[in-house]
DNA sequence: ATGAAAGCGCTAACAT
DNA sequence: ATGTTAGCGCTTTCAT
């Protein structure tokens, strides 16, 4: 059984407000039965109730996150980072993952507002105004990275539209003709929250209108891009540039081409999206765009934070991204 | 303000305890009534408050969990898979991270038990005897993971010994006679808890002398030691494996032994640990033993909540290891 | 400076 | 079947 208040109180003849006064040193008490009580409690080891002090006060100092999963290597960093910021300014962390279910989702947030959390990051799967009406119903501080859920959520991510649009010019100056847009999950377009995705790829479109070429956009949004592209002619006349919008998805694309005995860069080059860690171990390094992951997940917390402790998030702009040269452009 | 159980009460005309029996369906209760309060609690969408229930319950049904951090891969997943069993029994997971500071981890474990978690999963960077007093004047279930910190402490694991010993059988086999084992974490034994490294280099150790060969092993423990393998001479007689504690020294190797124009597997062959999914990506394809990371999880909280309801963890037995042959012995 | 008492929202034991 | 009461461990207000 753990030491309570009550015990202290008892062992030194006093009543348990003095002892409160004691520990959480507040005024109006003499120091010496101050000392008395600290010692006794240091003696018996006594742990303040948490829980007894988050009903009373009406605040749990804890965050709640939600997350697809963390087999992603840069949710794993978003979480990292949450954590760190969290825990800096005295907030525990609840994680929960939603696997892409929007039911899940929503169970999470109602489990999280059970629990009285003081705030909710989400980087939702769900999205809308019906979503946002559900959120709203909850008064409790939401904000949402990544994935926007509708125009006006708080909301903390990158300029992923121009990071693309950027890529694409860069593809451009190399002097690629030819693009082949490769995103998979855009073929839940509509269905659930694909944000950043769909912003990637108005990026990569607009990139090639500013630049008026190619009239009709090549966009693989199967699965199955891999076999899609095995079957491509890559020995056209122009010099072509596959895009796509994650690391993963262009490393599979590089081994597709070495398999298909294809040089890159040379009449093909490929681009990728994240500049996850593990493209140093391999060749042809992996051109892409690098952004400020750890930063997301920092911000987000310092905001909700802000909106906890006084009432308005901050205003956090787009986060910047950077284009890392490879050796595959 | 959300709505209390008295605001219920209040308009149903009934008690507390009324609508209590109502919400969470206990006996003795008139059909009606009972109807007639969930439809306002559900008009009212009334929310049970889990931190009022908790202190009550004296049970939070939350875990703690207690990593290094979730820039390591296996980390990332081991919390996945901790998440997920957790909520399937209907804990919530706290995620507290130490980036394997001792005194981080203690404040970890101390401001967990403040919040009355039912049980911790730690992966700890302290050991030894005083640890174990440490955590015992804790009185909550605390399970470990992947580092003992004592041979009696409730612990998941695998066989790292047998897996490391495997796989040095496995390089003799194929005709290795030359040993080099690079595992820089080793530069922390006897500071911090290292148990998995270690095991892996006593298995390491137990396999060249099964076979009595190289009495002398070479251990390569230094944080720099790509520096060291750059002066190392490769061209001798004799055909040299460099087995790696982790996937990660190995790629970095690999990647040297490309630069200093090595042939790999020829003269020279490399082995990792761990199998990274990342490793597809990577040319030759890294021979490397694969372990069920999700696994270790899953059985961690399984055994501890048996231990919370039940009073027992479970015997769970050292999960088992599988070699997976890639091109690079 | 200290004590007593009420209350946070809920549950559970005891009355009626 | 329903109401009443006490209490989980702590904080806070009001007396003294």
């Amino acid at each position: 059984m753990p030491v309570k208040i009550k015990d202290i109180a008892r062992i030194c003849g006093v009543s348990a407000g003095t002892v409160d006064r004691a520990i959480n040193n507040r005024p109006g008490i003499n120091e010496n039965t101050k000392k008395r009580i600290l010692k006794v409690a240091k003696e018996l080891n006594y742990r303040p109730n948490y829980t007894a002090q988050s009903l009373v006060k009406g605040k749990t100092s804890t965050l709640g996150v939600i997350l697809f999963d963390l087999h992603n290597r840069s949710f794993a960093q978003l979480m990292n980072a949450i954590e760190l910021k969290a825990r800096e300014n005295g907030y525990f962390v609840y994680i929960t993952l939603t696997d892409k279910d929007p039911n899940n989702e929503k169970q999470c947030i109602e489990y999280l507002v059970e629990r009285n959390v003081d705030g909710i990051i989400l980087f939702s799967v769900n999205r809308g105004n019906e979503f946002e009406d559900y959120l709203k119903s909850f008064d409790i501080p939401i904000i949402t990275v990544f994935n926007k859920i509708s125009e006006n959520w708080d909301y903390v991510g990158i300029r992923e539209r121009q990071a693309m649009k950027d890529a694409v010019t860069h593809l451009v100056n190399k002097g690629y003709e030819r693009f082949i847009y490769v995103s998979p999950p855009l073929m839940y377009m509509g269905k659930t929250n694909i944000y950043t995705q769909e912003e990637r790829l108005y990026g990569f479109i607009e990139g090639l209108k500013s630049f008026n070429i190619q009239e009709e956009p090549i966009i693989i949004k199967e699965k199955n891009y891999i076999d899609i592209l095995k079957e491509w002619n890559f020995q056209s006349e122009y010099k072509t540039a596959v895009v796509c919008s994650c690391d993963l998805y262009a490393l599979e694309v590089l081994q597709l081409l070495k398999e298909k005995g294809v040089n890159v860069p040379g009449n093909v080059g490929v681009m990728g999206f994240d500049n996850i860690d593990v493209l140093k171990y391999v060749t042809p390094r992996l051109t892409t765009v690098e952004y400020p992951i750890e930063q997301i997940g920092s911000d987000a917390v310092e905001s909700l934070i802000s909106k906890i402790e006084h009432d308005h998030f901050l205003n956090i702009p787009l986060l910047d991204y950077k284009i890392i040269l490879g050796e595959s452009i």
